[in-house]
DNA sequence: CGTCCATTTGAGGTGGATCAACCCTAGTGG
DNA sequence: CCACTAGGGTTGATCCACCTCAAATGGACG
C-alpha cells in the first residue's frame, strides 16, 4: 500500500469545496500538522478490520464504504464516506471495520500519531476527535433503528433521503455505489432495493436517467413512508 | 424527575465492586467532582430523547436500557447497561436516546457541566470521554452488523454470549429483562426469541432455572453458532 | 386460591430471500 | 461504425424464516 500518487501539501488550509465547516482543517489548522493526498482505484482496500490505525483519512473525491464481514462472507457496510467526511479515526490501536474505494477515490490523511501529540497539548483538537466519534455513533444509532424495526420500502427510503441530504440536496443525485453495497448496508438483498427503486419509480417519487442517477419528485413522500 | 431518594457523596474512591477499571472513577477521580447516588423503579424513564443531557450516569446496581421509537411505536433498544457501565455521556447538547431502568435500578451520576471543566484542564479526562463514547461506537458497530446480517439462531447465541460476558462468566446468568425487551434489542418478536431459547434448551446447550435464570452449559456451540 | 403478567407453544400467513432469466449500457475491438 | 461482451440492473416465480394471531402454561404475589 501507499504506493501511488503521493502529493505532499503542507496543512492545506485554503478554501474547501465544503458548505459546512470543515472538520478536517478545524483539526489540521490547529495544529499546523502535515496533510498528504492519496489515490485508490474502485474496490481498492484502503485499511483493513483490526489493521493498526496509522492515519486519519477525509475524503476529497469519490466514495468510501466501511464495512464488516461475517466467516460465511455476509457483509454489513457500516457507512458510506462522501467528499468532505473523515474516517478511519480510532481511539483505540486498530480498525475496527475495513475500509474500501466505492468507485476511484482521492483521500487526504494525517498520522494519528501528530493528532494524539496535538491533543496532548491543545484540548480543543482533543474535543473535535471526541466530536468525529460521537458523530460517527449518532449515525450508527440511527442506522440501528434501520437495520432492526424497518421494513424494505422504509429502508430505501431512509436512504434516498440520507444520501440526497448529503450528495445534492438540488435536482439530480449520483448515486457512486451499485445495488449490492446499498443491499448490504440497508439489510436487504440488491433484488429487493431494486424493486423497491422501480416502485417508487412507477410510482412517480423519483426519476431515473440511468440506474445511479436518480431525481427525486417528491421528498415528502419519501418521508411519510421512512416511518 | 429527581425526586427520589438522594445520597450525595463525595467523589466515591473507594474501591468498587467491578473487575475492570472503574471507567468512572477513571473520570471523577481525576477532578474531584462530586458524585450523586439516586434510584429509579422499574420501567421509570431516566432521561428521555432529545432531552438536554444535563448528568452522565454510572449504573451502580440494576440494569438500564437505551432505545429509539418510529413513531408507531416500533423500538429498537441500542444498549443495555449493567452494573459499572456508563451512559448517558453525549458530546452535543441533548440526549439521543431514551433511557428507562429495565428493574429497579441505583445510579451514581456527575453533572455534565463539571465535566466539561474537568476536560478543560486535564486532557487526560478529555481523552477518558473519547475513550467512553468510542467505546459505545465499537458496540453498535458489532451489533449493525447482528441486525443486518444474522439469522434469529445466530442472534440469540450473540446475546447470550455478550449477557454471559458482562454478568457472570461463571455459572448462572441472571437476565434482568424480559423477552420483548431481548426481541427489540436484536430485531425479533419475543416469540421468536422464546422459540430459539427453548431450542438451545432441549438441545442441552443450557439450562433454566426460571425463565431469567440460564446457565450456559456449552458456550462453544454458541460460538460456533453466532458466525 | 385466584389474579396478573411473562413465557411458551401452536397454526397459519407473508415479506423478503433465493434462484433464474432477461435486459440494458458501457466498453472493446474488429 | 457496429458487433460483441461483460457486469450491473431488472423482473418473475417460488420458497421459507420469521411474524402474527391465538391459546395454554407457569410463576409471583396478594
Amino acid at each position: 500500500m501507499l504506493t501511488q500518487s503521493l502529493n505532499t501539501s503542507i496543512s492545506s488550509t485554503k478554501a474547501v469545496p465544503f458548505a459546512k465547516p470543515d472538520q478536517f482543517c478545524a483539526l489540521t489548522g490547529h495544529a499546523g500538522l502535515v496533510a498528504t493526498e492519496f489515490s485508490y482505484r474502485k474496490d481498492e482496500e484502503i485499511y483493513g478490520e483490526d489493521e493498526l490505525a496509522e492515519y486519519v483519512y477525509q475524503v476529497i473525491r469519490g466514495a468510501v464504504r466501511t464495512y464488516k464481514l461475517l466467516s460465511d462472507g455476509r457483509r454489513q457496510i457500516g457507512a458510506f464516506l462522501l467528499p468532505g467526511d473523515v474516517f478511519g479515526l480510532e481511539s483505540g490501536t486498530s480498525h475496527r471495520l475495513t475500509a474500501e474505494a466505492v468507485i476511484d477515490t482521492t483521500v487526504r490523511l494525517v498520522k494519528r500519531s501528530s493528532l494524539e501529540q496535538a491533543a496532548g497539548v491543545d484540548v480543543q483538537v482533543g474535543r473535535k476527535l471526541w466530536c468525529i466519534t460521537a458523530g460517527e455513533l449518532r449515525h450508527a444509532e440511527n442506522h440501528m433503528l434501520l437495520l432492526g424495526c424497518k421494513n424494505a420500502m422504509e429502508r430505501v427510503a431512509s436512504f434516498l433521503l440520507e444520501m440526497d441530504h448529503r450528495l445534492a440536496g438540488t435536482g439530480m443525485m449520483a448515486l457512486p455505489m451499485c445495488r449490492k453495497d446499498i443491499g448490504d448496508y440497508l439489510g436487504l438483498t440488491l433484488e429487493t432495493v431494486s424493486r423497491a427503486l422501480s416502485q417508487l419509480h412507477s410510482d412517480g417519487v423519483l426519476g431515473f436517467s440511468g440506474a445511479r442517477q436518480i431525481v427525486l419528485r417528491n421528498r415528502q413522500h419519501l418521508r411519510n413512508m421512512d416511518a
